[in-house]
DNA sequence: TTCATTTCTTAACTTAAGTCAACGAGCAAA
DNA sequence: TTTGCTCGTTGACTTAAGTTAAGAAATGAA
């Protein structure tokens, strides 16, 4: 799997022996089971996730209820919301199936940047691009109605209505369980 | 005012003789009347901007209708979406005020971050800062119901309330002008 | 000042999402 | 196999947002 890891990163930069070997010696390469949370709220870590095979699932507890609010999947990374900051985490991250994850924490990268100044000019632009991306992805959120939300889904995500409950899409969108199973019914016609 | 994006400068990094003369140097603050269009859906552009004082507003044109998705103020970047690529935008930027911006492109940053690599990473440093904050935005902005966001609102950017509009704000929450007039009146019992 | 425009509010009505409850299907553990 | 969950659907009802239209208030320009 530190296979994987390197050859996604050859795609934006050239992978120096020196660089392969470092990635290859760190161990950062970790396997979790289906439901294992890799965060918990409450407590403290500075993990940051870049998922290779499987599917992460962000959610919240709000008034007793779980709040789905995004799923990770194939290729997508997950940024430590606590910023070098001792700041207990607000949400969690479960495993919905399998998952082999790169993790990192800032020690292990501000190490890595020192040594291989050409990674952090990439997660310069990956952080800049992955924003871009989450901006618009909010501004079209903002914009749709559920039901459009939802169709929206459908061809942005297609592969996790395999992979995941309806009832977490529907607080993906916005929406509780029965309306979304309203809408399915309406399109359907 | 070349002077105030340096004293912001100096709280992250210390601002050598020489990084503060290619900024003074650069010329790339500008100013801008009320009014100004910085982006316009369908032109090309590459240009970022960091609000030194006033306000700009993101909109899109959607059936017609303007709707509002993000006010940046002081102290606030805006990165281009269009990211390297030669595509047309799909918003708008309007200055609400008359306002005050570092604006920079690719090509001047790149330059920038050959000669000064710890400028590359503050802006991986920040990139990151404002992605994790947005996410969060965006996970409150799902669990929330309309007069939910607009309480939340109040707290969060109390200022815009004197600065924008009350229907751009209504687009802003992801609601109607009547239903924000409407939940005004609610809360205010 | 006057006039026009924009902005906000209100009202009546429509629509769709939320709530609560029930039910059946599918699944897994005992 | 039985039992107990989780999950999705449906129905009846409530609530609040959307729609349409009108008018009042504020703003700005002539």
């Amino acid at each position: 799997m530190e296979n994987e890891i390197i050859k996604y990163l050859s795609r934006y930069i050239p992978v120096t022996k020196e660089l392969e070997e470092a990635i290859s010696k760190s161990g950062f390469i970790q396997c979790f089971d289906k439901g294992t949370l890799l965060v918990e709220e409450g407590k403290f870590t500075q993990k940051c996730f870049f998922i290779l095979k499987g599917c992460v699932r962000n959610y919240y507890i709000k008034d007793g209820e779980e709040k789905t609010t995004e799923f990770y999947t194939e290729e997508q990374a997950i940024i430590a919301s606590a910023n070098g900051k001792n700041i207990p985490s607000t949400y969690y991250l479960e495993c919905m199936e399998p998952t082999i994850a790169a993790v990192s924490d800032p020690e292990f990268e501000e190490d890595m940047y020192r040594k291989f100044p050409e990674l952090e000019s990439l997660s310069r632009v990956m952080a800049e691009k992955i924003l871009t991306k989450q901006i618009e992805t909010f501004a079209e959120f903002k914009m749709a109605s559920p039901e459009e939300r939802y169709l929206n889904f459908l061809t942005t995500r297609p592969d996790l209505i395999q992979r995941v409950p309806q009832h977490q899409i529907a607080s993906y969108l916005g929406i509780k369980p029965e309306s979304l199973s309203r809408i399915r019914k309406r399109i359907m016609k």
